[in-house]
DNA sequence: ACGCATTTGTTCGTATGTATT
DNA sequence: TAATACATACGAACAAATGCG
């Protein structure tokens, strides 16, 4: 029991591994210490104690505050930033993960231009508008029937740049759904103010982090309505994507359903 | 210089970075020491040292072998474990990654049931045939204008589940461009009688083992011919997805464009 | 059934390199 | 230049899973 020696007034009689640095039932009690220590900080970004685009506290001082080695709390950062959620930046610090940078901006954005040009698309917010939560949604958000939900309908449009660089194209109908009580205060003018990537805004504005989604493609005919806000024939092939998105802790916040035109533009993937 | 000291035969003068484990142009010669050792984990597994399914040599028998500290093994393992070109179990040893496992299968093929049942999808080959690589497959394999090619044409179908067990329905008409070079010796015979994942075929048969592929997604009218094949009606909406797949060297191997008909499936895809 | 050897998994400690401020 | 922070590399010890005699 070599760290009874050198760390007299630690908790004495505990292997190393039981070492509970986890008060309770946070971590699943008989895991490895560097799976503790990652919940730890998966805790503290849940509750805010660092927010998106600040440094976390370093290595050597989360290693002394959890009374662990400094390589333990290296392992557990590495799993989470491999997971997206840290930034590590040799000699500046470790960083938690936004939606502002540059890099992140097209982690789930995954629609690309055929030519390979990717300028930021327009937006143009068609509808915002408090209601009670569909059956469906409800279920997929894990609300309680009936209970308060925002719905956000927006386009997106590219610059056709080949012909007219000055006329805009849609190419995306998105169609969003936010639980209503954490979103508080979403509203119409408050999207249109706003410049940047969305889940930049539900960072900045409602302290929500975007870190994993779930999506289901398929092809789809036009409908009507919707073949008329994307300027498409109706009937005419669009990409269905139906995502589900994470927050910390693996808790679903947003349902977005939305449709591609993809004649000039393909969603790209990388299996590993 | 700490390692000449127990290391006195070693090449002398260099400092632990610098130290040419590589012999020679393999590695870009100033990376960290784990990074050459992974480029000669990458090299053994393209010449074949070691098979797929096959165990590597243990962290301590490398380190050996290369003179270097287990840690430094271990790291450049376990990238290769997150790459999925490796696979550790412990007590057992490190593998290389397979295509004949089951955990491995649903790795690039992500079409779904929308019912969430999984049974493996039956094969119907209808054609494999050599030819010359038509223009933009050569250029997408990295081949010569007019150099051979194989090309086939296969048909995935499920059994419909909900009504009759016994009939099937085709779900994917799937295009496959090969090198002809490596793929010597590939025809109709041996592809209707291989039991299992093609991948698998293509490891066990020509030595070539995919490793990672880029997809390209979009919304298509099924074309008269395509939707004869796949018993829908023509222009209805179908998935397309252009495959481009890759071996050791990060060296194109497999041309692949496939139609999904998205009625009663997805593909799914996860964003991290 | 038991114990032993082997192999990966976890944890610690230390020293040094490299990037940033 | 110095201090700070992450990155690399080494060594050691023990835990846990596996397989064999």
């Amino acid at each position: 029991m070599l760290d009874n020696a050198d760390m007299p007034e630690a908790d004495s009689p505990l292997s190393p591994v039981v070492r509970a640095v986890v008060p309770a039932a946070v971590a699943p009690a008989f895991s490895p210490l560097y799976q503790q220590i990652k919940a730890l900080l998966v805790q503290g970004l849940q509750a805010g104690e660092w927010q998106p685009g600040q440094v976390i506290p370093s290595e050597v001082e989360l290693a002394a505050r959890w009374r662990v080695s400094q390589g333990t709390v290296r392992k557990a950062i590495d799993e989470l930033a491999t997971e997206n959620m840290l930034v590590r930046r040799q000699g500046k610090g470790t960083f938690v993960a936004t939606h502002a940078e540059q890099e992140t901006r097209y982690r789930f954005l995954r629609l690309t231009a055929d030519d390979g040009s990717a300028p930021p698309l327009q937006r143009r917010l068609l509808e915002c508008r408090r209601m009670r939560a569909p059956a469906e949604v409800a279920q997929r958000l894990g609300l309680k029937a009936g209970e308060a939900a925002v719905q956000v309908r927006r386009l997106l449009l590219a610059s056709d740049g080949a012909r007219d660089a000055a006329r805009l194209r849609p190419v995306v109908l998105d169609d969003l759904w936010l639980p209503g009580t954490p979103f508080k205060g979403l509203t119409a003018e408050r999207l249109e103010a706003w410049r940047g990537p969305l889940y930049r805004l539900f960072e900045a504005e409602f302290a929500i982090h975007m870190i994993r989604a779930e999506e289901k493609l398929r092809a789809v005919a036009a409908p009507a309505e919707e073949a008329a806000l994307l300027e498409v024939a109706p009937g005419s092939p669009l990409l269905s994507v139906e995502r589900l998105s994470y927050t910390y802790g693996d808790r679903p916040v947003e349902l977005r359903r939305g449709l591609y035109d993809t004649q000039a533009h393909h969603y790209r993937n990388v299996l590993n």
